[in-house]
DNA sequence: CGCTAGATTGATAACTGTCAAGGGCGGTGG
DNA sequence: CCACCGCCCTTGACAGTTATCAATCTAGCG
């Protein structure tokens, strides 16, 4: 868990990664990122990292754990509407509205980078890091595009189903999937909010799942047992999360 | 339903009206805008103007009628994931994925711009043009995390109540809206395949709105009768389509 | 004036939510 | 090292919402 700003630099932190998915990099766009993922803090779980209402600048990072974006209801329902897991940037700079409308919150303890504005305009000044965060804002909105399929399309355990798929591919991308499992640190009661459902069908179509050999859950780790027959029954095409051919499975 | 370029250049066509709502233009901007809205060509209801797959390349504009992304399930169900109202363009070419990954189609006839790449290069050319078409940009990301809250967290009735004040704000904004009454050339199963619904409960959903006096249809036309109380059911807030405070009730 | 897509309506089934009561596990303090 | 606590996961019974299926009605259009 612990993280050494040297280790880093070395291999490479998650925000790299996943821009480096998206076109090479120089070298000093490398070192550049490093440093700023050096500068990290944790976060503890069901924290607050932006309200609802705040004014918009700099940029924020996830560089371990889960948040969310997320907006409340007047009775307190959730809705979340994107996940930020490592290597997901918030930009506020691009920002143009003069409030953010949605909160954004840690799922899990996480490490996180806060980007003030004069450095996310330095960072943001090499081409090749304004062209990679165009680019993840870009797959961002087409994320939200099929969630909202997701929502008004498709079943619960589909919508699980979706979910789960789409997380290995983005995992991968920041290389935090081990083979077909990664560490899912969020609660039922997240996935219900994120799927428009309520805790106990979240439960009772996990085990639906899981009965049908599909997932399996051993801690916070989730396994998809059965890609193929997962992918297939969510009508999980991973094209808006990539450029070209994905990654096999 | 005739425009004559002459008249689109005097009153303004509705995206340079909309554009102007985001910020001031000059002279040169609205001219070049102008010229373009006249290019205009018809398509039929049900239209498809950009197929998922296509790669994306120019602009697209609607100047009159509603048309909309969408994607389809195998099954043949239809997701609709956001309207295009005139003065709407969907930019192709900042999109630096190499593939749509949804389509767009019209939902009543319309009338539409389609800007070749080059023409594209040179509206985004004019500074006061680029800013706004960014601003338009993200307001319609901000649309996509609220009607991902519509799915996820409202009833078909709430769901509906905050559609139509979400496209009465919008039709304001070029123009388009009569008092609390606006044009709203689609069909019912357009409404279902927007909120995640079957045709059928969202004809009982409509004759719920009307029942307690909150709508009125006539032909096209539909009319928010009580505006306040249909926003407070949805619990709709503007804030996420403008900069700053929203025109007044 | 006949046609046809869209709007309505009724009866019934399926899915998902609500309420409530345990059960389990990790984390903390003694 | 163990007991206690609290959060989360599970499960059952029942209610409410939304989907399905099918038939009829209606209004715009050629």
């Amino acid at each position: 868990m612990k993280v050494v700003p040297g280790g880093i630099a070395a291999t490479g932190g998650p925000v790299l990664r996943k821009l480096q998915g998206f076109g090479r990099l120089e070298e000093a766009d490398a070192t550049a990122l490093a440093l700023f993922e050096s500068g990290t803090r944790l976060a503890p779980s069901g924290a607050d990292l932006i309200c609802e209402g705040d004014r918009p600048e700099g940029m924020l990072a996830i560089t371990e754990g889960f948040a969310c974006r997320y907006k409340l209801r007047e009775n307190g329902a959730r809705q979340i509407m994107a996940y930020l897991i490592p290597g997901d940037v918030c930009d506020f700079e691009s920002s143009v509205l003069d409030r953010i409308d949605h909160a954004v919150g840690t799922l899990s303890t996480c490490r996180i980078v806060r980007v003030a504005p004069e450095a996310a305009r330095d960072l943001r000044a090499r081409p090749a890091l304004e062209r990679g965060l165009r680019t993840a804002a870009l797959v961002d909105e087409a994320i939200l595009r099929e969630w909202i399929m997701n929502l008004g399309r498709r079943s619960a355990v589909e919508r699980l189903a979706h979910l789960f798929c789409e997380l290995l591919v983005r995992m991968r991308a920041v290389g935090l999937a081990f083979g077909n499992s990664y560490d899912l640190p969020i609660t039922q009661l997240d996935l219900a909010d994120t799927t428009g459902m309520t805790s106990v069908h979240v439960n009772r179509s996990l085990g639906e799942l899981k009965r049908a050999g599909l997932i399996e859950r051993k801690g916070k780790r989730l396994t998809l047992c059965d890609l193929p027959r997962l992918m297939e029954m969510a009508e999980f095409r991973p094209n808006y999360l990539h450029r070209e051919v994905p990654v096999a499975a």
